[in-house]
DNA sequence: TCGTGATGTTGTCTTTAATATACATAAACG
DNA sequence: CGTTTATGTATATTAAAGACAACATCACGA
């Protein structure tokens, strides 16, 4: 993504882990059923280069193309439950009762003194 | 992702689907944290305009920015099994005894006839 | 082993993701 | 309420994502 972002452009060692061992299960699952790149590719509906860098963990591919390739190869059922709710324990926690439709930082504590 | 791919620009609807429900899950953690935006765009390493992509689900956001959020507000435990090959039935099905490295399609089949 | 074909690599070009700024809107909270 | 401020929207800018072509490499199967 353009005009360097530090999250893409060096990325924090889990995402850039997390994103080499997506790619490299990808890769593992496409080989699996005998897919060529791009076999992938034109499921997908992005270039062989596109897979390419999937598969090899690059930070800057597209969300859509990453999780179209899940999709075309069946493996969107865990996709599907990514960061779900239910499963937020600290976040549960962490909630208030009331569920504001804004963040707000603590109060400006402007009193005088 | 420049250069419009058709994975982008228009995705599956199971991709667009996946990729809302993402966002609006993100959008939920982080207000349960209580946090901004931009407080949150500041822990993933983008600016404020690249979460709100992101909670509403764009297509082209960076896989980086999208894993680093899911990392920055802790749930990035369910992401590091996505795609678990141990978890591919399918793919575990189809998988030949040899493991290649490379797909290759069927035989060109030149025989005479 | 040999030829075919899948994948890696390099380079160019186009499109757009991501940034930044400014302003509008509207939700929290006192 | 009324003020504060988080978020939405619009525009302009810029650097990189993605496509495409050509060639190199090397794994696979016959």
């Amino acid at each position: 993504m353009p005009n360097r972002s530090a999250a893409v452009s060096a990325p924090p060692a889990a995402v850039a882990d997390a994103l080499l061992r997506l790619g490299r299960r990808i890769r593992l699952a496409r080989l699996r059923r005998n897919l060529r790149i791009e076999d992938l590719a034109a499921r997908v509906g992005v270039s062989r280069f596109t897979i390419a860098a999937i598969e090899s963990g690059k930070p800057g591919v597209s969300a859509a193309a990453t999780f179209g390739a899940l999709w075309a190869l069946g493996l969107d059922e865990q996709a599907k439950e990514l960061a779900d709710p239910d499963r937020d324990e600290e976040g549960k926690a962490l909630e208030s009762v009331r569920r504001p439709r804004r963040a707000r930082r603590r109060a400006a504590l402007n009193n005088d003194f």
